[in-house]
DNA sequence: CTGCATCCTGACCGATACTG
DNA sequence: CAGTATCGGTCAGGATGCAG
């Protein structure tokens, strides 16, 4: 079809997505990213490649179970590279790829405003507590 | 201490804060950040106030009471409120507080990153499942 | 229409042990 | 060091029924 180019056809694939859609493959899409570790594991990653050791260091409290979950998603979704160097002890290698990198920084923009904004959520929880004690 | 400005000891809290860290208060405003229907219904509400049924509707597949939890968790946090009006039947209405209207954009950010980048997501699932059919 | 309480199933996730 | 497998407790979350 000589009217319809690539970019073309993106663009309506694009538009037809729809997350509010319970069908819609984006909607599982959106909650795997919405992931308890997904969010930390692609900020961290955003720093640079790491190790798995090291990523299990920077994300405090993640289980090894979890974090290897976590990065298998990542990589079957294309967004992170796993190498292996076969020495001895082995030593795997996570990095973002550049779809990885397209990511990152809308979820580091979340850890961030999580953090930014903790005063106010912090205040805000104190006054709905306040206005009802007991229910 | 005369020198600390309000100003001041907010951005030392602010640089204070770290996701990563397990204790954080951060990590856990985070998490419900992530939580499953966040997401879509900071999205829906960034279109505009909306009634719990419309949310509903809006929202396909999200049953009424994970509706109403995750509209009260973030009407807690500050983020949202919820305006009774005493008809017969009750009429509830929710809007974004300026607070939410600041978090909503960055929730529509990763909707639309997914949906836009679904097609690459998809594909790389593709392969990934072809290097191991079993395993 | 909106929300709360209850029940109940299944999935998540941590702990543990074992392989290369 | 990195990953897999298994077991078991916890709890998210859907279905249903009732209330204002």
């Amino acid at each position: 079809m000589p009217t319809a180019t690539a970019a073309q056809r993106r663009k309506e694939a694009r538009e037809a997505y729809d997350a509010f859609l319970a069908e819609c493959p984006t909607r599982q899409l959106l909650e795997t990213l919405s992931d308890k570790w997904m969010g930390l594991v692609l900020a961290s990653l955003g720093e640079g490649p790491m190790r798995h050791s090291e990523l299990a260091r920077r994300i405090a409290g993640v289980s090894q179970k979890m974090l290897t979950q976590t990065l298998r998603t990542l990589e079957r979704d294309g967004l992170v590279t796993r190498t292996v160097t076969p020495t001895v002890p082995v030593r795997v290698d996570y990095a973002l790829t550049p779809l990885g990198h397209d990511l990152a920084p809308v979820m580091i923009a979340i850890k961030t405003w999580a953090e930014a904004h903790m005063d106010e959520v912090r205040s805000a929880r104190e006054s709905y507590d306040e206005t009802r004690p007991s229910g």
